[in-house]
DNA sequence: AATATATTATTTGTATACAAATAATTTAAA
DNA sequence: TTTAAATTATTTGTATACAAATAATATATT
């Protein structure tokens, strides 16, 4: 169920999941469990592949924040509150400041684009009965995709859309991440909506403080359900 | 010359380097041109040591940004004005937050650490004569890095620590990279005055904008002598 | 029984052989 | 001469053998 909506998130080469693949879906599954130990053999025996990809996959999760390793050791990385702190201030930090510049620079034609979005996602809202609770998930996770790659696009940035990346590979892997951006979707619709109109009226200050304040609260929240359930 | 005021960037395990080392060290020290194409076997070669650790080395330094890969062909990075702009922008706004929340957050112990620092520099500047430039430049990185490095002790951020290092990593290799803050030490001192000054006065407003100038001008610097120069 | 030492087992690091994929070159045909 | 096809060379991807380092266990000594 987890995994399916994160599917996109894993790359495949022709088609055919490679070992970076195989594990960084068994830790978004938790089929690796945080904390769990995990030795290159073990790996390579588990997804019938040679110790060489796992070896690459390994490094490059642990470049990413989803492994750790403590003398020679390497276990799936346990969340903590504090991670999501972490984690989330450097959200703040960028996207923030890409909401200013993309009030700075939004063209005409993006004008309409980030509207469209914003309606999509309202038109969403009104829908909400009509579907299945996954379907509307799935549906609100591509329209809010969608507005931070236009943002993105808008910028022009493609490091800062890395880091972004990266940062959010680690944290929708929460059991709670999901289930709370589920539980928020009508204030989210808000918040960017008014992150939206900020944007558009090319009022730079306003759009950086939109969206600075719409990621603190989902800091919050996330750290809230953190602390009392896991 | 420019390899050895970034000696300190390269980890040594058990103090020798390893294939990363080699390579990083090649390229900050240009044995390895921007935009030259390297292979895993000509490194191989050129170090004498296996494909598999170049191989390793390769993939971390391309996470990094300092290799790049088109059609399965690497190549060092060759840095333009654009991706200058990405870093600096990105740079502004952690680093612009950092100093934010580390008005917010800063001890009395910080306080005094963070008055030194700038002290030092001061007095650095008073004594610029009676030393080469050589060790005028190593001094003045030094504080420079210890100042930053607080910055991150009161925020208490690894990641954007992370970040950070590997974003100057990216253009410190430039060739004009450390003419240009040669240049302008004297305008940087003043600048981290005004920095620190608006920390210790719990200004967080304030040294995010003067963090954000600071690293701004600088970016204005870079970008216009690359494209004299470059 | 507790500590120190020696032994064994496990794990990672490296080199290398081979396979697969891609790029470069040569040859053939128009 | 130009283009297409075939061949060759190069490069990356993978598995694996071996070495080195570390961790775990057993043995000996007090």
């Amino acid at each position: 169920m987890l995994t399916k909506n994160y599917q996109d998130m894993i790359m495949t080469k022709n088609n055919v999941l490679t070992a970076y693949d195989l594990i960084l879906q068994g830790i978004l599954n938790k089929d690796l469990k945080p904390g769990e130990v995990v030795t290159e053999i073990s790996l390579a025996e588990r997804f019938k592949i040679g110790r060489t990809p796992v070896r690459e996959a390994l490094r490059k999760l642990e470049m990413e924040g989803l492994i750790q390793t403590e003398n020679r050791t390497k276990r799936v990385h346990f969340l903590t509150p504090e991670d999501i702190d972490e984690i989330f201030e450097i959200k703040i930090a960028i996207e923030g400041h890409l909401a200013l510049r993309a009030a700075e620079r939004i063209t005409e034609a993006q004008i309409n684009e980030l509207s469209n979005i914003v309606l999509n996602m309202k038109e969403l809202l009104t829908s909400k009965g009509q579907q299945t609770n996954e379907e509307f998930l799935a549906q609100w996770l591509k329209y809010d995709n969608h507005f931070h790659d236009l943002i993105f696009k808008i910028t022009n940035n493609k490091r800062s859309e890395e880091i972004r990346k990266r940062l959010n590979l680690q944290w929708h892997r929460l059991k709670v991440g999901l289930s709370v951006i589920e539980g928020r979707i009508e204030t989210a619709v808000e918040e960017h909506t008014q992150i939206a109109e900020a944007i558009i009226s090319k009022n730079g200050t306003l759009a950086q403080q939109k969206m600075q304040q719409h990621l603190d609260n989902l800091k919050q929240v996330l750290i809230g359900l953190m602390r009392a359930f896991q």
